[in-house]
RNA sequence: GGUGCCUUAGCUCAGUUGGUAGAGCAAUGGACUGAAAAUCCAUGUGUCCCUGGUUCGAUUCCUGGAGGCACCA
């Protein structure tokens, strides 16, 4: 028999979790988290993570299994989350991930190409000259270094433009000549169900989230994080507004009022990204569990 | 009750010496290969309060009205 990864995505706080766990208790299996901040410990309330009832009602991993300290990206979750598939479907035949962040789903069930370490220095180097020199200069670079790369990426984007250099300088090889590389073909077949509703139901679901957090200790979580400000985990909805209210920036009613409308346009990206992929299955956020694992069967089926 | 000022996009407001209008914010659409809850790109949505009048033409000028604000009674 195949081995099937069922991978639920969807907008922030559509109820993505909920679904998740009743797939793994319904299939008996384990669930693998895609969502790039759920990732560290300390970051609980403000991430929307998984409760500790939630966490043992069903196995999780890649939740708070790592430090806003740590060094991780997208190509560390990939092999890890490789190995721990590879790991469930040895006991089971259906795993589950669910996750809201789309390059962190897409590197596991497409694959990213393979990229060649680069010292951390070069892009903190780069950072410099991009504050110095600017934009322009960088973009000039790139042209030299990989003309292909320069017509191709988002040239108006600094951190595409970054990373493009960073490759090119750490490797001495143009970046794109690292993409495109034939992609190993996973070992399990994916069934995608995405979760959704109309645009007024999802932003008043958050709205409620949001005020849920700061009435679950949002502010003392942030709080306790303050000196880890600058660390690029903490460049997240939810945190980044309540730093502003700490130095006297923006009021504390403003900064939550902040926080609800970044988390509504980030939803709105995380459905741009989803829409993209044409072979996931769409639910209304009520749909009955029933229907959805029916639609699975059906699909297992084909 | 009187006098003055105001009424233009979802909000705050600009503007048109008369040729049906534009900023900021909000909103909407999109992109995405190791920063991704990040980062970037694109888009103006309108009885210019109503009503007559003058005019080839009025959101703009004039009459009357409605609502708001301020001051005087």
């Amino acid at each position: 028999m195949s081995k099937y990864l069922i991978s639920v995505v969807g907008p922030t706080a559509i109820g993505k979790t909920v679904l998740s766990i009743k797939l793994a208790q319904h299939f008996n299996t384990e669930i693998i988290s895609a969502d790039s901040r759920q990732f560290f410990k300390e970051m609980q309330i403000g991430t929307a993570a998984p409760t500790l009832k939630e966490l043992t009602a069903a196995k999780h991993h890649c939740i708070h299994h790592k430090s806003i300290k740590d060094k991780y990206n997208v190509g560390s979750f990939e092999k890890e989350a490789l190995q721990i598939l590879d790991a469930i479907f040895r006991k089971h035949d259906i795993a589950i991930m669910v996750g809201g962040s789309g390059l962190y789903v897409n590197a596991v069930i497409k694959g990213l190409d393979d990229f060649p370490e680069v010292h951390p220095d070069i892009r903190t180097h780069l950072n410099t000259r991009l504050i110095k020199e600017g934009l322009e200069a960088l973009q000039l670079e790139l042209q030299q270094l990989d003309s292909e790369g320069y017509n191709n990426i988002a040239i108006d984007n600094p951190h595409r433009v970054l990373r493009a250099l960073e490759i090119c300088i750490g490797s001495g090889q143009p970046y794109s000549s690292f993409l495109g590389q034939s992609k190993n073909k996973r070992p399990f077949e994916v069934i995608s169900i995405g979760l959704t509703a109309d645009r007024q139901i999802i932003y008043d679901r958050i709205n409620q989230r949001v005020d849920a957090m700061v009435n679950n200790g949002l502010i003392d979580e942030v709080k306790s994080l303050k000196s880890y400000k600058h660390l690029n985990a903490l460049n997240t909805v939810g945190y980044k507004e309540i730093f502003n209210y700490f130095d006297n920036i923006w009021t504390l009613e403003f900064a939550i009022s902040e926080i609800k409308k970044n988390s509504r346009r980030f939803a709105k990206r995380q459905l741009t990204w989803f829409k993209k992929d044409t072979a996931t299955l769409w639910f209304d956020n009520e749909s009955k569990l029933d229907t959805i694992i029916k639609t699975i069967h059906t699909k297992m089926e084909v």
